[in-house]
DNA sequence: AGCACGCCGACT
DNA sequence: GTCGGCGTGCTC
């Protein structure tokens, strides 16, 4: 009996391949094939590889080779380009190949679910035959969207779009015009569409399934239960699924045929994954792209100041949709509230109840956008000055009135609310400021017939309870929505005809040069949700009032005229100043101890060996902006240089120097920080 | 990363 | 006398 030799990437940190022996009976054995998954002992454990190599010798020594268990059957070879995908994802941001593959592929597999495996493969051929909502009609494209989904099916290669355009003005068609001409162009072809949080934009899912509800289409996100994620694997491994739709974590589904990535509102932090690997999912997505000589289509209203920058440059090809696609629809009308100069009740100023009065006397909606949960966002005691802190963050508890405690939003740490002040015994504790549940108090205080409904972590937590709440916002049972963030993403309502932003200002302050970008992407974005009930004849033009105390504050007056290109030159021309990016490039290396000063040590010794200094700018190492969370003391060090090539070489050199090194120190490492 | 082995303190 | 703390070393 002969044997070949497989050489397998397994789930560790370690960089390398493992060599097993394979044995090969007799002519009939099958053999094994670049892209197979494997299972292999491992130590003392039996694991699920990749197979990236076969050859007749190893190199290892002959007593540690052992032989590999068998294929698994089923899964079809992961091709060439993804395992390509996975290399360069692991090589750029640091990490080994097998972390970076063996994570993308389900648990049901991984852990040798064969039952299930097989259940799932004989499901593959299910259409999507879900219609979500009835059918829409297939809407006649305006002169701007014929031009740009006729530049983006005659491109050749490589060409990567930024397809710029406000809310309403009709992304969403063009999108569905290139996957109809993709899938019909070619009968194979697949199309890769991705969202930033499927759960808060169920629409575009809408959109697609209603418009193809005769193709197979395979979702793909964190919230998937397993068996949904390995049948939806599979029909993408196989080729079955023509349209996949998902979050930044699809990036690496290993679609054989891709002829198209779509990536909808590509500015959205939550393309960033905030651990483990931590990827641009939309920076792979061009990479893909580029690697498969496909289009790539990065959708925004106020695209990120990287990919305007490239549209500056002309890298990336700029697709613009000047104004909204239904006819004589137009822009909401921003209006600046100043609220320096006056007194607000529980938040609100006069002229926003005002104007909450006026909708609710004509029977339509208003929406109020705070980005704080809770009641209140400390309490405090007058007589001595005692605040709400956390014990274990740098961070004050919250108070939550309904449920009478303070809450840590860092560490979820929960006291009761102290009846006196803790430290002086005085009885009269101050709630300070606004959060979601005191406004909401107060508009129902103002408005005692108005139907106030709340949106926001707190009041959602249950399953299904965000669906519930939009949906009784479709149907008109609510007259003003006071939320968070997560009512800022893309739903319509079309009834909807005020918005109301309350202090916005602390991201005008922060420390993270991204604040500005990402307050103004989203103040645009909350004014998206406004304009869509102008497309109804004869409505008057919504509104969106801002409250701020610095109305003259460059990033609102360009809120007010909708000058998204002139505040991203503004913003470039800054960043071009200080070396950041896109300008410059940056690396961030995160420590985690017990005792702050135990991390900076760390981090100090490490800079000390930083090797191939040249051209690379090492910033002394800080407290992080919140220090202390659930008890761990965190600093970082933000590495720089104008050359990713330099950054990258060092870190090859360096890295492996730091692993070896025996701390008590927890420490990661992250390229592309997308805040420091 | 897991998961071993391995050598020192407080418990039935 | 054992249970278990986490130091260090290996995984084809």
């Amino acid at each position: 009996m002969s044997h070949l030799i497989v050489q397998v990437v397994l789930d560790t940190p370690l960089d390398f391949c493992f060599d097993y022996r394979y044995p090969v009976a007799s002519e009939d054995t099958q053999l094994p094939q670049v892209g197979q998954l494997i299972v292999v002992p491992f130590g003392r454990r039996t694991e699920v590889g990749l197979v990236v190599g076969i050859k007749n010798h190893s190199e290892v020594n002959e007593k540690k080779l052992k032989d590999a268990l068998s294929l698994v059957e089923g899964v079809p070879p992961l091709h060439r380009e993804w395992i390509d995908l996975c290399r360069f994802a692991a090589s750029y941001y640091q990490r080994s190949l097998g972390e970076v593959a063996l994570p993308s592929i389900p648990k049901k597999i991984r852990h040798l679910g064969k039952l299930a495996l097989k259940r799932a493969l004989k499901s593959l051929d299910e259409k999507n035959g879900k219609f979500l909502s009835e059918r829409e009609e297939k809407p006649q494209l305006h002169q701007a969207q014929q031009n740009a989904v006729s530049a983006i099916m005659h491109s050749c290669g490589f060409a990567p779009y930024v397809l710029y355009g406000v809310t309403g003005s009709g992304k969403t068609e063009i999108y569905l015009h290139s996957i109809e001409q993709v899938l019909d162009r070619s009968p194979d072809a697949q199309i890769l569409v991705m969202v930033p949080e499927i759960n808060l934009t169920p629409q575009l899912e809408t959109s697609v399934c209603n418009r193809f509800p005769h193709e197979n289409i395979a979702t793909l996100h964190s919230r998937l239960t397993e068996s949904e994620r390995l049948k939806n694997w599979l029909k993408i491994a196989s080729g079955k699924a023509r349209i996949i739709l998902g979050t930044r974590l699809a990036v690496l589904a290993p679609a054989p045929k891709l002829a198209l990535i779509i990536v909808d509102e590509e500015h959205d932090p939550s393309y960033k994954q905030q651990e483990g690997l931590r990827y641009s999912a939309r920076d792979l997505a061009v990479w893909r792209a580029s690697q498969l000589k496909i289009p790539v289509v990065l959708g925004s209203a106020t695209p990120s100041l990287e990919s305007w920058q490239h549209v500056l440059t002309g890298r990336y090809i700029k697709l613009e949709l000047p104004e909204r696609a239904v006819k004589d629809a137009v822009l909401p009308a921003i209006k600046l509230i100043d609220t320096s100069k006056q007194l607000l009740n529980k938040g609100l100023s006069g002229e926003l109840i005002n104007a909450i009065q006026r909708r609710l006397e004509k029977g339509e909606q208003s929406l109020l956008f705070l980005n704080r949960r809770g009641y209140a966002p400390v309490i405090t005691c007058e007589a001595c000055g005692w605040i709400s802190s956390c014990e274990r963050c740098t961070a004050y508890m919250v108070y939550h009135k309904s449920h009478r405690l303070l809450r840590c939003h860092h560490c979820g740490l929960e006291r009761p609310v102290p009846r006196v002040c803790p430290d002086c015994g005085n009885a009269d504790l101050q709630a300070l400021g606004q959060g979601t549940q005191r406004v909401e108090e107060g508009l129902k205080i103002c408005f005692p017939d108005a139907r106030v409904l709340r949106i926001d972590a707190d009041s959602t937590s249950r399953k299904g309870s965000l669906q519930q709440a939009l949906f009784s916002i479709h149907r008109g049972e609510v007259d003003i929505i006071i939320g968070t963030q997560m009512i800022a993403k893309g739903h319509d309502f079309r009834n909807l005809t005020l918005v109301g932003v309350l202090n916005p200002d602390t991201a005008l302050f922060s420390h993270d040069y991204r604040s500005s970008e990402r307050l103004f992407a989203l103040l645009m974005q909350v004014a998206g949700r406004a304009g869509r009930s102008s497309l109804r004849v004869g409505a008057n033009p919504s509104e969106v009032l801002v409250q701020t105390r610095y109305p003259m504050h460059p990033l609102y007056q360009a809120t007010l005229s909708h000058r998204y290109e002139k505040y991203a030159s503004e913003l470039l021309a800054e960043r071009k100043n200080a070396g950041l990016p896109p300008f410059g490039y940056q690396v961030l290396l995160t420590a985690e101890s017990r005792k702050i000063e135990t991390a900076l040590a760390f981090l100090r010794d490490a800079a000390a060996d930083i090797p191939c200094k040249d051209g690379i700018m090492i910033n002394e190492p800080i407290p992080m902006a919140m220090m202390r969370i659930a008890n761990m003391e965190r600093a970082q060090m933000l590495i720089e240089s104008n050359s990713r090539a330099c950054l990258q070489h060092m870190l090859r050199e360096w890295l492996p120097q730091l692993r070896s090194r025996k701390t008590g120190v927890r420490w990661q490492i992250e390229v592309d920080p997308l805040s420091i």
